[in-house]
RNA sequence: GGGCGUAUAGCUCAGUUGAUUAGAGCGCACGGUUCACAUCCGUGAGGUCACAGGUUUGAGUCCUGUUACGCCCACCA
């Protein structure tokens, strides 16, 4: 009995049940197989502070595409998954979670407290994202998931550190960080937001020292004033050159300080030319303060307010020295007015607080040589970005080789491993840490004290009695630990051991670890432009610093998804896209390969979204507005559906529905592109599996094959080639392109509808199924990584009816046992020998046919079911292959070929159409309508002047004739020659229309 | 301010190294209850390839400039 499938294809039962599936057979691992060639993947790993968002789901497709298409091909392909933990991110998110709920702020509960709340949402994030990665059909070795704070990673991390140290490539040195006085940390640069807020900027003086004369400046932060240790001015401003070198009184402290010039920092043409200087709380100036030597003082404490340096303003809040500076300069006579302007203040991203520029001390790493070597890596091609361009970004930011600020005033990440000891001896160090290869020290920079670095933990008590051992407060920046992913996840620096499988210990234990030997270096990183610099980067040069060699081959940039207005995606536009909506709506397969579609080379995508209303279904397209709907307090915002008139709450970043409550979810229309290619694929499957009764296994002589069947074997041919092709470049569109075409437009199309006739035909039946499983066999492999699901659902299905498949790739097609599942099918070979231009040619010429007599149809309002009569005009060597093509005529366009040859003659009142070497006449005598079947012809005729003219203009050109290739001027001949002739065929029929 | 990118049909996007009559999906119009599929089938309309110059026998494609938009970096007392 021939397995029926289900009318409609149910994406959700599929994913679920299959996905368990291969996950219980171990389909996704990857082991050291020598007899294979390796091909590793690491994911870009997500931070565990939220959902998956659409970015990631492209992302999470691409990498699987790639994966599923390698394992096929018969590499060992593993891809790596895991997390991050994502730093500041993830404290910010917990303590601002803790301090809505309970009140409470990280100093209240202390760090182990803290650490361990975070812990527990780390792994509910984790699992959801995970979980999340699944159900997109992620096709990662899970067992071997990773976590950036976990024990292999953090003993990377270590390593790593210890080796910089040892290199003498860390120091500890002074830096303006941006302070987070709300959070009480130092905030990255990228995690910094510019806001035009309303500010004064007032102007003040200062008295010159032993004369009458003042100074005047301009400043929006007047309380920066108790920290100033010098004004500038430009050198060549007259304003001010007798006055450089001289002294000024900051008349609040009572304090002299030098006026100076400096051309770097002051502008003669901005405000009075004068210019306080604060090194200590401003970028420029602090740059300033090191070019003349300047002291820098620091006048605040952690939480923003003035400290001990700040004189009698110190224990106030920030605003309110301010407030009070400018009082108390203007009760001196020292202040000269105030603008109102409107100015960019830096604020955390995080807290969104103003940051304040704070100077503290901080670790580094010098990137002079790591940044060479990783330069390098891309300058040579030892590793590649797709597209190229891309190098130039890479490029770029290393060129500036900035030392990396390494340390972070936070309690979430890798504790730096450094202890401090100022009592200590050399000796007793040397003593202490005698028979230790993981310890080393040396005194810090500016000799206060000893820094110990050590790769395991150590007691603070371990020097003896008298000496205690501090560790550094700081946490490592996230960035050091996922520098480490490509090789920390495969177990470096343990070389003796196979990193463990779910945690547990390793099999294997030869004294090597087989693992990342057999991985390492990866083949491709699959990321978006963003990180280029923070991560891509930063592997690339701890690669080459650890292992020796380069992470990856390739790096390939995707697009962005951008929403309908063309911004970018984020949490905080309140314009993020929640997959689990759309996987919910259209099925997994649709969206990847919707998404898969969406990545080109060139542009970024843009997304228009919509909510579907949970009563009526309408979609109501999603507006700015919608973006910035956040609920203030307690009621969630509601949308109102024009065609139902009923509201309802809806699926947002900002917010999670009200339990019970009918939630409007996102959709988008783009998304029907995959759910309709799925319903398509899936019925094409559903017509072959209904005409497979009495399907036997046996081979094909090639004789036996008809034109529609060598055509579709041509074809499928071409079409794995050029699938493998793109995916080499990683152009995931054009290779979804290729093979949505081949899928729609030409197996179903026109081979399906072709073969219908033989299928009913007991004499020609056995051939028809053969070729056509083989066919759709291979359809089905090529399609697998793109849409594993449904591929896999097909497969099984097939298994049932036809486990004996004609393999495409040998000579007769001869059967051979399928495979237990598409995960462990191979990718199709298809020789390039079934490739045959000349047929397909041919085919075009029957496809243009059919096409035409269905428009004369279509034209003349002819019912589908009437039968027509079709008289073609041709040379001879024409006819025998139109011959040969009849009953196609008939089977698609119901059309009985009356004759065929170079004597056929247009019947009067027929309708005609011309082709490149054929002319076809339809005879409707009654039907046919003289005029209008003349302004048709009258049009295509004036159609093909045009461009015959453009022809001829081109080869009445002397120097086209001459210069151009001999062969593109043959081309533009012969096409002119032709078009000539298909002219001719409609003059002539138009003057056969005029005479009758 | 520096760098990178984009501008092609109503919408979202393709268009290899310059040479075919510039394409697709959606939407639109017209016609379809044929036993795979209305998430479908058939047919069709719709484009001065942002603008201005240039190179070339030939430009959607290369160069210069302009405009608009996006991203990254730097800066903004």
């Amino acid at each position: 009995m021939p397995t029926t499938l289900a009318k409609q294809y149910d994406p959700q039962e599929a994913q679920h049940r299959w996905f368990s599936y291969w996950e219980e057979r171990g389909y996704f691992n990857a082991d050291p197989d020598p007899e294979k060639q390796s091909h590793t993947i690491m994911i870009p790993l997500p931070n565990v502070t939220g959902a998956l968002h659409m970015g990631h789901a492209l992302n999470g497709t691409l990498q699987d595409l790639i994966t599923r298409w390698r394992r096929m091909q018969g590499y060992e392909a593993l891809w790596m998954p895991g997390t991050d933990h994502a730093g500041i991110a993830t404290q910010a998110v917990v303590e601002r979670r803790m301090l809505e709920e309970e009140g409470l702020t990280r100093h209240d509960v202390g760090r182990e407290a803290l650490v361990n709340r975070i812990w527990k949402w780390k792994d509910t994030y984790e699992s959801r994202i995970l979980s999340q990665l699944k159900q997109l059909g992620a096709s990662c070795d899970w067992r071997r998931t990773r976590f950036t704070l976990d024990e292999v990673c953090s003993r990377a991390v270590r390593r790593t550190f210890f080796k910089f140290f040892d290199d003498g490539l860390i120091y500890r040195g002074k830096r303006l960080v941006n302070w987070d006085t709300y959070l009480q940390t130092a905030v990255a640069d990228d995690e910094v937001f510019r806001e035009e807020v309303d500010g004064s900027f007032w102007t003040f003086t200062y008295p010159v020292v032993g004369s009458e004369e003042h100074i005047s400046f301009s400043t929006t932060r007047p309380e920066t004033m108790l920290g100033d240790t010098a004004v500038c001015v430009h050198p060549s401003d007259e304003r001010y050159t007798h006055l450089i070198g001289q002294k000024v009184t900051i008349p609040l402290m009572d304090r002299e300080i030098p006026i100076i010039a400096d051309a770097l920092l002051a502008k003669m043409d901005m405000g009075t030319g004068a210019v306080k200087v604060t090194p200590a709380h401003d970028p420029n100036d602090y740059a300033c303060g090191l070019r003349n030597k300047l002291p820098m003082i620091n006048i605040l404490n952690s939480d923003g307010t003035i400290n001990e340096n700040g004189g009698k303003y110190s224990g106030m809040d920030r605003y309110e020295a301010r407030q009070r500076v400018v009082e108390d300069m203007n009760a001196a006579g020292h202040y000269h007015g105030v603008e109102e302007r409107k100015m960019e203040l830096a604020h955390s991203d995080r807290s969104k607080t103003p940051i304040e520029p704070y100077l503290s001390d901080q670790w580094f790493v010098k990137m002079d040589d790591l940044a060479q070597a990783a330069m390098d890596a891309v300058s040579d091609g030892r590793v590649r970005f797709y597209p190229q361009r891309y190098a130039k970004t890479y490029l770029d930011w290393l060129g500036e080789k900035r030392d990396w600020c390494i340390s972070r005033q936070l309690w979430w990440g890798h504790r730096i491993p450094i202890w401090y000891c100022d009592t200590c001896t050399e000796a007793e160090l040397q003593q202490a840490f005698d028979d230790r290869d993981d310890v080393v020290f040396r005194r810090d920079a500016e000799d206060r004290c000893w820094l110990i670095c050590s790769e395991t933990d150590l007691e603070a008590d371990c020097l003896g009695p008298g000496h205690t051992l501090t560790q550094d407060d700081d946490v490592l920046d996230t960035w050091f630990s996922s520098a480490l992913w490509p090789h920390a996840t495969l177990g470096w620096p343990d070389t003796q051991h196979d990193p463990p499988l779910d945690d547990a210990a390793p099999a294997s234990d030869d004294g090597k670890n087989h693992v990342l030997d057999y991985f390492y270096p990866g083949s491709v990183l699959v990321t978006s432009r963003d990180i280029i610099t923070l991560w891509v980067a930063r592997m690339v040069l701890t690669g080459l610093y650890n292992m020796g060699d380069v992470p990856f081959r390739h790096v390939c940039i995707h697009p962005k998804i951008l929403d309908g207005f063309g911004q970018t995606m984020s949490k905080s536009k309140g314009n993020g896209v929640d997959p689990m909506d759309l996987i919910d709506k259209y099925g997994t397969d649709a969206v990847r390969f919707t998404i898969a579609s969406f990545a080109g080379e060139t542009q970024d995508v843009r997304l228009p979204v919509g909510y579907e209303c949970p009563h009526c279904e309408a979609v109501i397209a999603q507006t700015l507005e919608h973006q910035t709907m956040i609920p203030a307090g307690g009621e969630k915002p509601r949308i109102d559906c024009p065609k139902c008139k009923k509201s309802s709450q809806f699926s947002s970043p900002w917010f999670d529905p009200d339990p019970g409550e009918a939630v409007a979810r996102v959709v988008s229309e783009r998304f029907e592109y995959g759910r309709n290619f799925c319903n398509k694929l899936w019925n094409a499957s559903r017509f072959a599996l209904m005409n497979l009764e009495g399907y036997q296994p046996g081979p094909v002589d090639r004789s036996e094959l008809m034109l529609e069947d060598r055509w579709i074997l041509s074809r499928l041919s071409r079409v794995v080639e050029d699938v493998n092709t793109y995916l080499g470049r990683y152009q995931f569109d054009a290779a979804t392109r290729a093979i949505r075409e081949f899928t729609w437009n030409e197996f179903c199309d026109w081979y399906l509808e072709m073969i219908k006739p033989r299928l009913r035909d007991d004499e020609l039946r056995p051939v028809a199924q053969r070729v056509l499983v083989s066919v759709l066999d291979g359809l089905v492999r090529v399609l697998a990584p793109f849409v594993p699901f449904i591929t896999e659902e097909l497969w099984q299905r097939l298994n049932e009816v036809a486990p004996q498949r004609p393999v495409i790739g040998s000579e007769d097609l001869s059967p051979a046992e399928a495979s237990d599942s598409i995960m462990t099918a191979s990718w199709p070979e298809i020789p390039a020998s079934l490739q045959d231009s000349g047929l397909e040619d041919r085919f075009e010429r029957l496809q243009e046919t059919i096409v035409a007599v269905r428009n004369v149809r279509a034209v003349y309002s002819i019912p589908p079911a009437t039968p027509l009569k079709l008289h073609m005009r041709c040379d001879e060597s024409a006819a025998g292959e139109i011959q040969d093509v009849s009953s196609q005529f008939e089977n698609l366009a119901k059309t009985m070929l009356e004759s065929v040859g170079a004597t056929v003659e247009r019947p009067s009142g027929a309708a005609s159409f011309s082709l490149k070497d054929a002319d076809g006449y339809i005879p409707l005598e009654g039907v046919i309508d003289r005029e209008e079947e003349l302004g048709r012809q009258q049009k295509e005729a004036d159609k093909l002047r045009k461009f015959i003219e453009g022809h001829q203009k081109k080869l009445s050109n002397a120097n086209f004739v001459e210069r151009a290739p001999a062969e593109v001027v043959n081309d533009v001949r012969e096409t002119l020659a032709g078009l000539q002739k298909q002219l001719e065929s409609v003059e002539l029929i138009i003057s056969q229309l005029s005479d009758s």
